[in-house]
RNA sequence: GCGCCUUUAGCUCAGUCGGUAGAGCAGCGGACUUUUAAUCCGUUGGUCCCGGGUUCGAGUCCCGGAGGGCGCACCA
C-alpha cells in the first residue's frame, strides 16, 4: 500500500491514515461527536500533586484530562505518554493487562493525536508526577507529520505561514503569545480602574489621519465604490469623543500603515491609544510610567527589573527625562545648539555633516539627526521631552516657548515605546497646521495626511484641554517578552503570498 | 527598491577538489511491565527551491528567477 504513494510525506500521512482506519474498526472514531468533560489542566495535576512520593499514588481522586499526544515512549506492555494542553506537560502511564483489548487503541495512537484521560495521579520512580490512566477517548486525529520531537520548528518561514504548527511544537512561542495576552488584559484592567471607557472606532475612514504614513486603499460597493482608506492612527476620531464629553477614552486596535516590513514594522500593527480631559502632559508621563512599571511587574511576578538581550533595564520610578534639543545638543558634545537646529538650513547642514542622505523637510532632517545622535544611547527608560512644533502638528504649543509643545516620547531599548501630548485644542492652530500640510501634500510629499477638516470644526465647538498617548503594543510586548523581532510577537506576521 | 546570507528526506542538519545522496529524529517491522531526546535489532523514505548554461559528468561552478532572514533605504 505504501508503495502507492511513493513520496515520503505521503507515506507518513497514509500511515496515520491507517491508523484511523483501524481506531474506526474497532468503534473509536476520532472525529465522531464526543463531549469529553475536562476538569483538570496538566499545570493544576501538577501543582496539587507536588506533595506525592516517588512511588506514592492518590488512586482515590480521578480526574479527567485532554490535550495533545507529544510522546510515546513504550516499554513492553506499558507506555508513557507526554499529554500537553495550553497549561504545560502531564505524563501519561499505560497499562496494557488493566485496559485490556483497548491497548490496541494505544498503539494506534500517533503523536500529534487528541485524546481525554481519566485516571489518577502518582509519581513514578525516576520522579515524575504522573496520571495513571484507567480510560480515555480519543478526541482528534493528527494526520499530518509533526517536526522534530527535540529540534521543533527551526525553519522561520514555516513557522509563521504555518503558525499552528509551530505553536505545537515550540513551547517558548506558546509562552510568548500567552503572555501578550495577559499583558494586553492587564493594561485593559490598569486604564479601566481609572474610569476610562473603551471605544472603537472605525477602521474605513474616507481620510486617514493623525499620523503620517501612507495609508491602505479599499473601496465600498454599497456605496457605489466610494473609495475609502484604512486607519492609520485613531487619535482625531477619539479627540471626536473627547469633544463629545465623554472625557476618558481608549482603544486598544489595528492600525494599517502601507509602508516598509522589517524587524520592527509590520503594515498591521496595535496600538493603545488614550486620551483624558483636564490631563496635560505631565499627567500622562505619570500614567505612563506607572503603566509601564506595572506591566513589569505583572510579567516578572513583582520585580522592577527586566534581562533585554544581554542588558538588565531598570523601570523603577521615575524614568529619566530629557529635552529633546538638550539631548541632540549632548549627543553631539555640546556641538549643535537649539537655534541651528530649529533652522532649517541649520538643520540641513548637520545631516550633511553627519554624512546623512539629504532630508527632503525640516522635520524629516531633525528625525535623521536624533535617531545617530541620540537613540542609541536611550536604552534605559527614557521621556524625550519639548519637541519642536513643526514634528508636533497635533500638540499644544509650550506656554511662554511657541517653537516647541508640550509632548514627550518614551524610549526604551532604543525603541520609541510611546509618544504623548497636550492635544492642541485651539481650531484656529489646527487649521493653520492644517494648510501647511496641505501645503506639504501639494509639494509631492505622499507621507503627509490629507487635512480632516471635519476635526478642526469638531474643535470649534469646544475642546477641553486633554492629553492623549499612543502606546505601540507590539513593541511594548517585544519589550516585555524579550525578543527582538516584530513577527515573533505577532501570530501572524504579514507573509508574501506562496511562491 | 538596494546589498549580504539562505533554501538538500516529514523535521533538524552534514555533503571535501565537480564523480552519480548521508546522519539523527520521526515513520514502518520486531524485543522490552516505571519510561522521559527511553534503549536494542532490522528497515522504508530524495523534483538537492525553479529555469537556463558550462562540463564526459552539477547538490557543488556560472547566469536568471522565486521564497525566507538580516542590514540599508522608507516608516514625524
Amino acid at each position: 500500500m505504501d508503495e502507492e504513494f511513493g513520496k515520503s510525506e505521503a507515506a507518513l500521512v497514509a500511515a496515520r491514515r491507517e491508523s484511523l482506519a483501524a481506531l474506526r474498526s474497532r468503534g473509536r472514531d476520532p472525529f465522531a461527536q464526543t463531549r469529553f468533560s475536562v476538569d483538570a489542566t496538566a499545570a493544576e495535576l501538577n501543582a496539587r500533586y507536588g506533595f506525592l512520593e516517588i512511588g506514592q499514588h492518590a488512586e482515590t481522586e480521578n480526574w479527567n484530562v485532554a490535550g495533545r499526544v507529544m510522546s510515546i515512549r513504550t516499554a513492553g506492555k506499558t507506555m508513557f505518554v507526554d499529554l500537553h494542553d495550553r497549561t504545560g506537560r502531564l505524563q501519561l502511564y499505560v497499562r496494557k493487562d488493566e485496559l485490556g483489548e483497548t491497548f490496541a487503541d494505544w498503539e494506534d495512537l500517533d503523536r500529534g493525536d487528541v485524546v481525554g484521560v481519566s485516571g489518577f495521579m502518582f509519581r513514578s520512580k525516576k520522579g515524575d508526577l504522573t496520571l495513571h490512566v484507567k480510560s480515555f477517548a480519543v478526541l482528534s486525529k493528527s494526520l499530518m507529520p509533526l517536526p522534530d520531537k527535540w529540534h521543533g520548528l527551526q525553519d522561520v518561514e514555516k513557522r509563521y505561514r504555518q503558525r499552528y504548527v509551530d505553536l505545537i511544537v515550540n513551547a517558548g512561542v506558546r509562552d510568548t503569545m500567552i503572555l501578550r495576552s495577559k499583558i494586553v488584559s492587564e493594561m485593559r484592567r490598569f486604564i479601566d480602574a481609572q474610569g476610562f471607557y473603551e471605544c472603537e472606532t472605525p477602521t474605513l475612514l474616507h481620510v486617514a489621519g493623525g499620523a503620517s504614513a501612507r495609508p491602505f486603499l479599499t473601496s465600498v460597493n454599497a456605496l457605489s465604490g466610494e473609495e475609502m482608506q484604512l486607519r492609520i492612527a485613531t487619535e482625531l476620531n477619539l479627540k471626536r469623543l473627547i469633544v463629545g464629553g465623554l472625557e476618558r477614552v481608549y482603544e486598544i486596535g489595528r492600525i494599517f500603515r502601507n509602508e516598509g516590513i522589517d524587524t520592527t514594522h509590520n503594515p498591521e500593527f496595535t496600538m493603545l491609544e488614550l486620551y483624558a480631559a483636564y490631563w496635560d502632559v505631565h499627567d500622562m508621563m505619570d500614567f505612563n510610567e506607572a503603566l509601564i512599571n506595572d506591566l513589569v511587574q505583572v510579567v516578572t511576578g513583582g520585580a522592577e527589573e527586566l534581562l533585554v538581550g544581554e542588558q538588565t533595564i531598570s523601570f523603577a520610578r521615575p524614568f529619566r527625562r530629557v529635552a529633546y534639543l538638550d539631548a541632540m545638543r549632548d549627543g553631539s558634545g555640546g556641538k549643535y545648539t537649539r537655534e541651528q537646529l530649529l533652522d532649517p538650513s541649520g538643520a540641513a547642514k548637520i545631516v550633511e555633516e553627519l554624512g546623512l542622505p539629504k532630508s527632503p523637510t525640516h522635520g524629516h532632517a531633525l528625525d535623521k539627526i536624533f535617531e545617530r545622535l541620540v537613540e542609541p544611547a536611550l536604552v534605559q527608560p527614557t521621556f524625550v521631552t519639548d519637541y519642536p512644533v513643526i514634528i508636533s502638528p497635533l500638540a499644544k504649543r509650550k506656554a511662554g516657548d511657541p517653537e516647541l509643545v508640550d509632548r514627550y516620547e518614551l524610549f526604551c531599548n532604543r525603541m520609541e515605546i510611546s509618544n504623548a501630548f497636550t492635544e492642541l485644542n485651539d481650531p484656529d492652530d489646527q487649521r493653520g497646521r492644517f494648510e501647511a500640510q496641505a501645503r506639504e501634500r501639494a509639494a509631492g510629499d505622499e507621507e503627509v495626511p490629507q487635512p480632516d477638516w471635519d476635526f478642526v470644526r469638531a474643535l470649534e465647538y469646544g475642546m477641553p484641554p486633554t492629553a492623549g498617548i499612543g502606546i505601540g503594543v507590539d513593541r511594548l510586548v517585544m519589550l516585555l517578552t524579550n525578543n527582538v523581532s516584530i513577527r515573533d510577537v505577532l501570530l501572524f506576521p504579514l507573509q508574501r503570498q506562496h511562491g
